[in-house]
RNA sequence: UCCAGAGUAGCUCAAUGGUAGAGCAAUCGGCUGUUAACCGAUCGGUUGUUGGUUCAAGUCCAACCUCUGGAGCCA
């Protein structure tokens, strides 16, 4: 049998093939008198390849019944120039087969389908066109991003999943345990986790960052890029209890080329999938959010604002807007602030740096004045903060002091308070979510039609 | 977790407290180098669940379930 062409590549022939063997799924079949057109999918593009099946064929009477919508069909044929006004190349069938039926009950539609429905049909909806195109285009950001990194020698860092220190400091953590809730092992009263399967209590990880940290300060740039887990309680079209990160660690580098590279590695991703996904592009442009392109380019085009945090509460303070939470030095922003920076006073993306110490986490670096901390946000209009990066604090003494002030143990920390007794120098670095800059870029607004098969609370099918 | 909204045919949606309807899909037929094809017919319902008000409930009330949006937590 000759080799199979993949639906991209047949659509981008350079010239006719006298014989092609083509697979893939029915999109719609349309019967004429003497023949059907069939439009064939096999996800490897946005578009269809149309098949042309003469009605002279052998077995046509009782197997172009079969080919249905949903049927995976085999065709052998010849690739030629369409006929027809929609399609460059076209296939005309010297031969075609059903390879699996798909029966009435098959649940995709010529016609548009609800994101909702699509989302309880988490098996099938990768064969319509909008997931074909987000997971074409998740595939490519992630290819991007190893880009990115390798190309400036970042070496690349698997950190654990499960982690055994609860002390990552971002929230709710899944337990990882082998005990039987049904009958824990008991000491003092209390579920004994020395009897556990690692001997003391574990988790799924929320960040590699502390890890990579030690790999920055012996491999110098690092990044990791896994999944990562929160168990909050969070219902949002941004959150999801697994989802995927991006964490570069720098040695000998400050928060201002954080922040640069942050915006370098934003805006590279962005040009890359603008580059090498076009038509997936033009069908987010078109069907999902119209100003798509045009506001990408338009971030591309130019560079992100920064303001300090101080500098950011003046604009909100004299802003004129009334708020639902209150803006003062001092206080976290709120979505709303966040929303109102980067969507209606800047209009593109905003770094906003020196945030108070007191709601930043114990590792971010101390400022000179004693009040504030060297982390960074990248706000982005539609979706917030998309990366968060802070200088990591790399004095001993003060970090010390900082784990007192947060009530965490010097114990706990040991082999993190090792890098700044061994060698310690200025690093840096960022967390970037994956699913949220995919949402960026392609316009998509609700995180679970962005993961293959999203896990939020309450939700763990498929 | 809090606030708001929504659950009616496989899908998307109608229906003043008074006989549950359309488009699409499916099935059958017709027509056509068609392309979200077109034309005709047929099929399709415990109106999310339970209880209540009423002569009468898809519609009003209560509780619960599910989904959606917003908020908080965060990436």
């Amino acid at each position: 049998m000759i080799r199979r062409t993949l639906v991209k590549k047949a659509l981008n022939a350079k010239e006719p093939e006298d014989e092609i063997r083509i697979e893939g799924w029915v999109r719609t079949r349309r019967d004429a008198k003497a023949f059907s057109f069939v439009e064939i999918n096999d996800g490897t593009s946005l578009a269809n390849l149309q098949i042309i099946i003469d009605a002279t064929l052998s077995d046509y009477e009782t197997e172009i019944v079969k080919v249905t919508t949903g049927a995976a069909i085999r065709v052998h044929g010849k690739l030629t120039l369409s006929q027809g006004k929609n399609q460059g190349w076209e296939v005309i069938a010297t031969a075609f087969e059903v390879i699996g039926q798909a029966d009435a009950s098959y649940p995709l539609q010529k016609k548009g389908h609800s994101l909702e429905f699509l989302r309880e049909i988490a098996h099938l909806r990768p064969r319509s066109n909008l997931f074909g195109c987000v997971f074409r285009v998740r595939s490519r950001l992630a290819h991007a991003v190893h880009q990115f990194f390798q190309g400036r020698d970042f070496i690349y860092i698997h950190t654990p999943i499960i982690t055994a220190s609860d002390c990552e400091g971002a929230g709710e953590m899944f337990k990882v345990t082998t005990i039987d809730p049904a009958k824990p092992p008991l000491k003092d009263g209390q579920v004994d986790y020395g009897k556990d399967f690692f001997e003391k209590p574990s988790y799924l990880t929320v960040s590699g960052q502390l890890a990579a940290e030690v790999f920055a300060c012996s491999m110098s740039n690092v990044y990791t890029f896994g999944p990562t887990f929160r168990a909050e309680n969070s219902n949002t079209t941004r959150h999801a209890s697994e989802f995927w990160m991006i964490e570069p660690e720098m040695a000998f580098c400050d928060l201002q080329e954080d922040m640069d590279v942050a915006e370098t590695f934003v805006k590279y991703l962005i040009d890359d999938i603008l580059k090498h996904c076009a038509a997936d592009m033009t069908f987010f442009s078109k069907f999902v959010d119209k100003g798509l392109k045009d506001r990408l380019q338009w971030v591309l085009d130019r560079p992100f604002e920064r303001v300090s945090y101080a500098e950011a509460i003046d604009i909100l303070l004299q802003s004129g807007q009334t708020f639902e939470y209150p803006v003062d030095y001092g206080l976290n922003l709120q979505s709303e602030h966040e929303r109102y920076l980067t969507e209606k006073h800047f209009k593109c993306p905003v770094t906003v740096y020196n945030y108070p110490k007191t709601i930043k986490p114990f590792y971010m670096r101390a400022n000179d004045d004693g009040k504030t901390v060297a982390a960074m946000d990248v706000l982005v209009p539609g979706i917030g903060e998309i990366v968060g990066g802070s200088q990591r604090e790399e004095r001993l003494e003060v970090l010390e002091k900082h784990l007192e002030h947060h009530e965490l143990s010097k114990e706990d920390y040991g082999w993190y308070l090792d890098l700044r007794r061994f060698g310690s120098v200025p690093h840096s670095g960022f967390g970037m979510g994956f699913e949220r800059m995919l949402m960026f870029v392609t316009g998509v607004s609700n995180i679970r039609d962005v993961i293959p098969f999203a896990r939020t609370p309450g939700n763990a099918e498929f």
